[in-house]
DNA sequence: GGGAGGATTCGCT
DNA sequence: GCGAATCCTCCCG
């Protein structure tokens, strides 16, 4: 996985991502996710984006160059990762929603506690991100070399194995088809309608 | 300075 | 299936 295949839209690069490769090395062990369900964010043009209303000291991961990672706190307590696409400054990014362990299946079952099994360890954002061990301290870090997180190719899917659907929990632009993820996998977590969603305009 | 609002998860009914 | 937990960020006044 490079640059070039990374600054692209948030919408081309959603559904390439699927059948990708996440890893994180520590010391305790490495964790190896294939990614299964992917959801795009178009930046200023997208009001479900954090980028929506301009940089803050929050989003500013998410507007730099292309194969960045970009983790923010949900309510509180969880941690969601997306992966930076686009040029350098364009803030958009895809966020990783579910993968399937394939390797570190015992430190991600450790880290996920009290009997989480299979396609559970890594399914919905803050859990996969607690499987990896990914944190507020990943913000920023380059997938693409220099840090311990890591994003590579895994084997090609194919287009017809390729499911679209609206996103997750979001209250505005709810009815956008930016959910990507792979048919019929289990590690794909269920679609929920925010209870604050409006109408909007489709894209 | 205050308050509303989450790109969620889990447990209970 | 529903709602509470939980706390940080951003917007508004």
């Amino acid at each position: 996985m490079n640059t070039a295949d990374l600054a692209h839209p948030a919408e081309t690069v959603a559904p390439r991502l699927l059948g990708a490769v996440l890893t994180h090395e520590t010391a305790e062990g490495t964790v190896r996710v294939v990614i299964t369900e992917t959801e795009a964010y178009s930046g200023s043009a997208d009001p479900a984006s954090h980028a929506y209303r301009g940089r803050t000291e929050r989003n500013a991961a998410m507007f730099g160059p292309a194969g960045r990672l970009y983790v923010y706190r949900s309510h509180g307590l969880h941690w969601c990762a997306n992966v930076v696409t686009g040029p350098d400054g364009v803030a958009t990014a895809v966020l990783i929603r579910a993968g399937r362990v394939v390797e570190g299946e015992d430190l991600a079952r450790e880290r996920r506690g009290t009997g989480v099994e299979g396609p559970r360890l890594a399914r919905g954002p803050g859990n996969l991100c607690r499987a990896l061990g990914i944190t507020g301290e990943h913000n920023g870090a380059d997938l693409l070399g220099g840090s311990r997180v890591t994003l590579s190719a895994g084997e090609p899917v194919p287009a017809a194995q390729i499911r679209v659907g609206p996103r997750v929990g979001v209250s505005r632009a709810h009815d956008w088809q930016h959910r990507f993820s792979l048919a019929g996998d289990p590690t794909v977590s269920a679609y929920r309608l925010s209870p604050r969603a409006k109408p909007s305009n489709g894209a």
